[in-house]
RNA sequence: GGUGAUGUAGCUCAGUCGGUUAGAGCGAUGGAUUCAUAACCCAUAGGUCGGUGGUUCAAUUCCACCCAUCACCA
């Protein structure tokens, strides 16, 4: 039976390049449309880029260009790397669209009807300088809890406090620097408080098969008991001056990113129906029994599995069937990076020349049905891909086609259906299908990895080498190359999903119509005349590797982030450092004054017993007194070796209870906070300095 | 801080609904081979299954606590 598919992944944000933690995604939903494809089903991939919100326009605006010059010069770019990385999108679109604005407004207008809007007038920062409503994330001071200067509205990376933004001390805008202004202003809220709402969640996230088992904890938790009620309305709207959709009837007010976003996958939809005669409302009905899927990162899960669903519903439309979600991708087990060059963007990737399908298998092979995350280590990358795919995969063909092409005119031979080899992948191959329908792409390389030892264990059975010097063995070289090449094009096909560009070439080398699932089940004819091989895929050099960090590295100390810091949506896939620490904006000389640097004398140091990284220090602070402050030094100085020496520390620092006692400040010292270079370095004021000095 | 996930050979990961000698691939070592852009084939070594306690005839597998990493707390 032929299913009716549509699948989503989630949209890129117009605000920024895609990189290596993006394609995580990408690829894994492209690898399952592809295999859907391959069984014959009619599936349609859809995507668009995340183009509305304050970053999009003000990054537009620091540019010097209107936030649609912007999202089209970011299409492009996003449209470029997405086709280096052979991502089949049926329509790449735009949310900035005719077709997603009337989605929206339609949305909008029937749970208008059904009474699920709600109008509130709320208080909010305000930017008097830039004339505009803040963001939290727009929005830094000090933490409430803790005193720590420099944070966001939302929470404190110190203490790790929750608080809301009007709770934030001398508070100031990120933009302007000015201080902020509370104002009042009437926004728009979706009443996911509504029993309606809770009722209709509780049942949906809880239907079996509809959310990964963790996920489904993951809502459980978010909606609570029964009768929690621990949802709360969710705020749909934003003031101008706002990139995106006003609001119908109410001039001034923009639905808010995330309300168009995934309406977007509706859009995009629209627009391919348009152009290739699908019935929009097959899919999209209330009672469709089509498929929807939605590929999401774990990051996302709350606006996909709540709201989304949950607008859907009360607005009349069908809802996701499935919504799968991934984890973060880190490289070498750390958080992307830009100064270790592990920041990779797709773009450099592929400048640098790497082969995109590398990275597809290496996703592939470590890709499951789960939230975990994965990890790019890159030894193992290349270590895995060149064994695997060029030593084993590759190498079938390339140790084969040669005696056809030179021995037989590159005619093929009757291939041999009782090999043991060609039995193990009949047998396999259901269960690689079932592999790949259920997302299991690391099983699935598995069992294709050792169908492939078993072609090349066939291959040194038979010894094609020897054959070839003995004129009467001409007839066994020849079943032998051709079985070979016949397991070749069989593991090819179970390949196809994840290599398509490898598939596309090998269909080129046989000179046969692109493979389906179904072709697995054949041997080619006798007689079947194949063009010359050419190489299929070249292996990795480690310096190609070293030579991507090293782009990445220069290339982000040479043009210096200018963007914003990333909005609440902020649908990167991964987690990459460089989002959660953006250009840290000016401080003021009054601000930086609030620090009170002081030159300490360290005057007894000593260890810590039980803390593994400690060293607590006594420092003389002349007039000022001691001081006791445990440092996290211990890896790196001896503490004998440390007494008696002039140092530089945080006098003012809120003290800090410790297990082992009261740290009344803190010594400054360097490191990589990449872990690159080790060590830890103390800083030192030059001779003369005297216990107790201000540092300015 | 609370909640959850993860922690198994040098690396990347399977696995164990508690039960004889814990698996794979890569890497390493040795052998074989030369068709293959040094690839392939055969063999060997290597793990007190994060730590500590508990339940049990028996725990890597269950429970508690601890440590580390990560995520969420909208």
């Amino acid at each position: 039976m032929t299913r009716k598919i549509l699948v989503t992944s989630a949209l890129p944000y117009a605000n920024g390049s895609i990189h290596l933690g993006h394609l995580v995604e990408y690829i894994q939903t492209d690898i399952w449309v592809r295999f859907q494809k391959m069984r014959g089903h009619e599936c349609w991939y859809v995507c668009a880029d995340d183009t509305h919100g304050t970053p999009v326009m003000l990054r537009a605006e620091s540019e010097g260009l209107t936030p649609e010059e912007l999202i089209e010069r970011v299409h492009a770019e996003h449209s470029r790397d997405f086709a280096g990385f052979h991502v089949g999108f049926d329509n790449f679109y735009t949310t900035h669209s005719l077709e997603t604005r009337d989605c929206a407004n339609e949305i909008y207008a029937r749970l208008l009807a059904s009474g699920l809007i709600e109008k509130r007038v709320i208080e909010q920062y305000y930017d008097p300088l830039k004339h505009m409503f803040l963001p939290d994330r727009f929005i830094k001071g000090e933490c409430p809890k803790c005193g720590t200067a420099d944070q966001y509205g939302d929470n404190c990376e110190k203490c790790g406090a929750a608080y809301t933004a009007n709770e934030i001390r001398n508070p100031y805008s990120v933009i302007s620097g000015a201080k902020p202004e509370i104002r009042q202003s009437e926004h728009h809220f979706f009443k996911l408080s509504d029993p309606r709402c809770q009722t209709f969640l509780r049942r949906w996230t809880q239907t079996e098969g509809r959310l990964q088992p963790e996920a489904a904890n993951k809502l459980q938790e978010w909606l609570g008991e029964k009768d929690d009620n621990k949802l709360t309305d969710w705020d749909i709207s934003r003031d101008a001056p706002y990139f995106g959709f006003e609001i119908p009837g109410a001039p001034g007010k923009y639905f808010y990113v995330w309300l168009d976003a995934p309406i977007g996958y509706m859009g995009s939809f629209s627009n391919l129906c348009a152009r290739r005669g699908i019935d929009f409302d097959e899919f999209w009905r209330a009672d469709s029994t089509t498929e929807l899927y939605h590929f999401i990162g774990k990051d996302i899960l709350y606006f996909h599995a709540l709201f989304w669903p949950a607008e859907l519903e009360h607005a009349g439309y069908r809802t996701p069937s499935k919504i799968f979600a991934h984890g973060f991708l880190t490289v070498d087990g750390a958080k992307m990076s830009k100064s270790r060059g592990t920041f990779i963007t797709a773009e450099s990737y592929l400048r640098q020349g790497l082969n995109p399908e590398w990275l597809r298998y290496y996703y592939a092979a470590k890709l499951s049905a789960s939230m975990e995350d994965i990890d790019l280590n890159l030894d193992d990358f290349i270590a895995r891909v060149n064994a695997d795919l060029i030593g084993k995969f590759v190498n079938i063909a390339s140790r084969s086609a040669g005696f056809i092409s030179k021995r037989f005119a590159g005619r093929l031979a009757a291939g041999d259906e009782t090999l043991p080899a060609v039995q193990a992948i009949r047998e396999r191959r259901a269960l690689i299908a079932e592999y790949y329908e259920a997302r299991e792409f690391s099983k699935a390389t598995r069992e294709i990895m050792a169908l492939t030892d078993l072609a090349n264990q066939y291959v040194d059975s038979v010894k094609p080498w020897e054959l070839a010097r003995q004129p009467e063995q001409e007839t066994a070289l020849h079943q032998a190359c051709s079985n070979a090449l016949n397991l070749f094009r069989l593991l090819t096909i179970l390949l196809k999903p994840v290599l398509p560009a490898l598939a596309s070439q090998t269909e080129a080398f046989f000179d046969v119509a692109p493979f389906t699932w179904d072709d697995g089940q054949q041997l080619l004819a006798a007689g079947h005349t194949l063009h010359p091989y050419q190489h299929l895929m070249a292996r990795i050099d480690k310096n190609q590797v070293v030579a991507l960090l090293a782009a990445n590295r220069e290339s982000m100390t040479a043009t210096p982030e200018v963007t914003a810091p990333p909005p609440a949506p902020a649908k990167e896939p991964e987690t990459p450092e460089a989002s959660a620490t953006p250009a840290t904006p000016p401080v003021g000389i009054d601000e930086f004054m609030r620090i009170e640097l002081r030159i300490a004398r360290i005057r007894e140091a000593g260890h810590v017993d039980g803390a593994d990284k400690l060293v607590r220090l006594l420092l003389d602070l002349g007039p000022l007194g001691t001081r006791q402050v445990f440092a996290g030094i211990k890896s790196a100085y001896d503490p004998a070796k440390l007494v008696g020496r002039l140092t530089v520390m945080v006098a003012n620092l809120a003290p800090r209870k410790m297990k082992f006692g009261v740290s009344q400040g803190m010594v400054l010292a360097a490191a990589d906070v990449e872990g690159q270079i080790p060590g830890i370095f103390l800083l030192s004021p030059d001779d003369g300095a005297q216990p107790g000095m201000r540092v300015k």
